[in-house]
DNA sequence: TATCGTGACATTGGATACAATGTGGTGTAG
DNA sequence: CTACACCACATTGTATCCAATGTCACGATA
């Protein structure tokens, strides 16, 4: 994945970071369950000194919430910070996609069809999520960016939980926007129309948010539980 | 500062964060320089572990570099990166001041108005940088973001060097637009005209990006050195 | 019976010690 | 004189050990 956050080498502590935040989006841990790091070190080996950097790490990523000399949990989201997240996406992802779309090459927009076209046939949902991911991932593959890239995939990772949760309450239906906007997309790339490129994807972002703003109790009551 | 990355409490490591932090904010250490643990540890007390654990943490921020094996340096940034920056900052930064208007008091109005008037007279870089910094952030005091507000502040924090290279190099000269734009925001916001207030500082940090472009000497010239 | 204090236990934070890795300087060969 | 190899040193990464803190269950008292 070109947008990884972490493209250091293979440090203990980077290791056990990588494979949390693999097992905490996968939904192996769902938000609020207790991490502790006895556990991870058992599970990785080591002692737990990497296994508080990668913790501290995740932290800073917003994928995990740390409180001193009491523990950590993975982090849960408030409706309204979900919303926040999602607000911030509809104004930064055009804005990464802008700079991808030029450097685009011929291969990565014919795999942007073939994920599209595959998503409308995937009926499991994690499945769906991955190809969900790949297809986004996939039209920021142009850019070079710096600090842009890596935020956008730290703001897909702290909702992951969320869209898991709303795609598997819907099911498969309402989807047909849905996929409708991914080939408007891919249309708009095609014919190098960023404007409209831009347009699509942040109404694709806030028509999420909204359908996701329908189902609060998807979500933590409490804030920073 | 309402906008602060850490408001944990008072673990060793984060005490180093937030001394280190400030260290690099204010030009103590500038970029590209070399970060030795021991000297850190030394510096405030304690071992090399909680040292480390600082150094991750300001490494997500965007403030160091961090390679295995070999050391920690402060981060420097080519100018496409920072423009980068920027141009994210002029995204995001009018959707937090959307969440921080309406609810910003009459006290917090009155501040701006005279923090734009004292960065007038402000003749040392110092006091025109932290001036600075306080307006725009008192103007998103009102904000109750639990991600934007500490993103916006990284944002800040990893391009703060090169505005203190910027406004050392060309003196006060050239400053009234960028008072004009502070007052014009003030003025907005007393209104209650949030679409300007939006524009305003949009325009604001456009303008200051395109400026600081002008200056291709003050950046890193090598990506990751 | 409910509430508050108290103690043992579980867990985390940090220091010291050691292993692994990178760096820089010196010497030698070409 | 230059380039390369090698070795000592500096620095980082990690394990083990201990201290500090929080949690939870139990019991005493109102």
């Amino acid at each position: 994945m070109t947008l990884s956050q972490t493209q250091r080498d293979g440090t203990a502590s980077e290791r056990i970071a990588d494979g949390l935040r693999q097992s905490i989006l996968g939904g192996e841990y769902p938000p609020g369950s207790r991490i502790i790091q006895d556990d991870l070190s058992a599970r990785y080996g080591g002692s737990r000194i990497p296994v508080r950097e990668a913790l501290h790490q995740l932290e800073t990523e917003g994928l995990v919430r740390m409180v001193a000399n009491t523990g950590a949990w993975v982090a849960s989201l408030t409706m309204a910070e979900c919303s926040e997240v999602y607000q911030t996406r509809e104004r930064i992802e055009p804005l990464l996609l802008r700079f991808s779309a030029e450097h685009l090459t011929k291969e990565t927009l014919e795999q942007l069809d073939d994920l599209a076209n595959r998503m409308e046939q995937s009926a499991e949902v994690e499945e769906f999520l991955e190809l969900d991911r790949q297809f986004h991932f996939a039209t920021y593959r142009g850019s070079t960016t710096h600090t842009l890239g890596p935020l956008v995939a730290r703001l897909w990772n702290a909702t992951q939980p969320y869209r898991r949760a709303y795609t598997t309450l819907v099911g498969s239906r309402n989807r047909r926007i849905f996929h409708d906007e991914h080939h408007m997309l891919v249309t708009a790339l095609y014919d190098g129309d960023l404007e409209l490129a831009e347009q699509v994807l942040a109404l694709h972002i806030r028509r999420t948010r909204l359908h996701l703003e329908r189902h609060p109790e998807l979500f933590d009551p409490t804030p920073t539980q």
